[in-house]
DNA sequence: TATTATTTACCGAACGTTCGGTATATGTCA
DNA sequence: TGACATATACCGAACGTTCGGTAAATAATA
């Protein structure tokens, strides 16, 4: 087997950071040909379905990412506030202190018949339904409980809106810190 | 002079949902002409700068809109909270008790030197600096003032973009209920 | 008639996609 | 081991379509 220019764990990288900076639409063939350094027929090799074969993709292993390295902690040993700060953490990285946006965010424009939407829909969805678990851990009704999660997910999102349009990542870093409180309530 | 096809008013009002829905580049030609009803030649003549002419005027518009409607009750008459719960109210509207989602999330989208982003920036620094007013009302410092109005800023963006995702406009309805404690404190 | 809104027809460039072909690795049988 | 078929990874060039944008002509107001 001939010897790949990039390797799928890279091509992999460039490609999430061009659909996450540009959107769907903005991400074209030419720029992704460029950031990935692959010509548009070698990407169409590994991608056979496309540009909307590599949002999937892209799309998926964000979504594997996030259970592994921050929905994983949730579910390990510790009192919830500490599973609660250590996806906090986990948060951090996976969006470079803030300055990497959400592919949830990006993806999600362009008209509703899209294909990716649905995709992301589900991803979002599923989110949600990992924190609520740990919500409920406070002791709270399961709707109580699913309130905080989307209230979590809700300013994980505007902190990165408002990162990305003013350069500020102080809101981004004071929503982690204020994590435990969000999904818990008072007691930390 | 000749009749106009479409009227000023409701041909920016079609333009702000094309850019509203699919982004700056999502936003092609054939679209904004399907959209309004003209030519691509029409809009020519109506918007001698193009597209970035057509981007640049709505998100001028939307500003305007939020200056007079949202941002006005907030040096009206009244206890701060008032002034916020009236504000809250126009938000609603704003954003269609969230169906609409917000210029400054869809236009943000793109390279560094998209000359449509730095119009973005500015337009939500000038948000934040009309809230963290309020906020000092609350008698707090100028820094919390401004950390309150940045999370509340925060928290449109990021339920606007959960409503959008999940089609779930419970988030954007609490935080609206919520926004006078968010600004003020606890004492409403 | 002068001005203005709109149209048809068109432009070069870029779009996502596909094709034909080359080079490099692996599998297999003599 | 050598020779050859197969599969993989890639590229240059082109496909038809759509992009954003323009020029010339028509229609309608003042």
């Amino acid at each position: 087997m001939p010897i790949t220019k990039v390797n799928e764990e890279e091509l992999l990288d460039r490609l999430t950071d061009v659909f996450r900076t540009y959107g769907y639409d903005g991400a074209s063939l030419s720029k992704i040909s460029e950031a990935t350094g692959l010509q548009r027929a070698s990407l169409y090799h590994r991608f056979p379905g496309g540009k909307e074969d590599m949002a999937k993709v892209v799309l998926e292993r964000a979504g594997q990412w996030l259970f592994n390295r921050v929905l994983a902690p949730l579910s390990g040993p510790g009192t919830p506030a500490q599973r609660i700060r250590n996806m906090a953490n986990e948060l951090h990285s996976f969006y470079a202190g803030g300055q990497n946006c959400c592919l949830l965010d990006s993806l999600s424009f362009g008209s509703d018949d899209n294909a990716i939407r649905q995709h992301v829909q589900q991803g979002m969805s599923a989110w949600v339904n990992e924190l609520a678990k740990v919500a409920q851990e406070g002791r709270v009704s399961a709707k109580k409980a699913r309130q905080k999660a989307q209230d979590a997910i809700s300013q994980i999102q505007g902190t990165l809106v408002v990162a990305r349009v003013i350069k500020d990542y102080g809101p981004f870093e004071r929503m982690l810190a204020e994590l435990p409180t969000t999904l818990l309530g008072k007691q930390a």
